[in-house]
DNA sequence: TATCGATATGTATTGCAATGCATATTAAAG
DNA sequence: CTTTAATATGCATTGCAATACATATCGATA
């Protein structure tokens, strides 16, 4: 076989809480946009996704991560918005923190691979 | 933030040759049981799922990976079948090796995270 | 050369998730 | 109070991928 020509490894990684989906790539783009824009609204429409799903999302989070990941803002002269906790920043860097090591043992791992 | 009560990391990997998907868990899998059973159809219909999506499969991996996964055998007193070539298990197994690391990998880095 | 069951492929149907749209609700700020 | 824009949610629509079904093709074997 020629020794992988043009081959490479792709992944992904997700957390779970209780077997749930907490956290995806998605949702950690969703809520690193939520948290530069400060409103779910506009990191929905940057990435193109519908509102309602958006929302579904952050609200799953929420619901799973035993905490919340996020924290609505209503009112206010523009209406309100929405904030990342504390504990979502913490998430967000290590989910990036783990993609990071997982893209470079992985490259490395296949690099081995008799392919 | 409760140290990762119930939380654990699931993870998927893929083969690519070219930019182009070529091997997955699903794909490994139909490989391996078509080595087992001999045909597309059989195989398929263990995974419950359609034939035709099966084949697609099938065809895309040969398509895709510069030499045949596996190899159709047709007529013969039973019809025919499908066998998986040498460079098909070695895909195989290359696959469910690095699947294997990349599991104690991500265990082992997911403990060191302070989430 | 008739038989066999699997491969190969076109077309119609279905199932379901994402989208779109409408609207009620919220609470701070003016 | 009124205004504001975002959150929150119901419901109809749509889009697309998987399924279902029908059928032509293949080639070793008996």
């Amino acid at each position: 076989m020629a020794r992988k020509t043009g081959m490479n490894v792709e992944f992904r990684i997700w957390f779970f809480k209780n077997d749930e989906k907490l956290l995806g790539k998605g949702r950690v783009e969703l809520l690193e946009r939520i948290g530069k824009s400060g409103s779910i609204a506009s990191a929905a429409k940057e990435m193109k996704m519908s509102y309602r799903q958006a929302w579904q999302m952050v609200n799953e989070m929420n619901e799973r991560s035993g905490g919340k990941l996020v924290e609505k803002q209503l009112g206010g002269k523009d209406g309100g918005g929405t904030v990342v906790t504390a504990r979502g920043n913490e998430a967000i860097k290590c989910f990036g923190e783990l993609e990071k090591k997982t893209r470079i043992f992985l490259d490395k791992e296949f690099k081995k691979l008799k392919i």
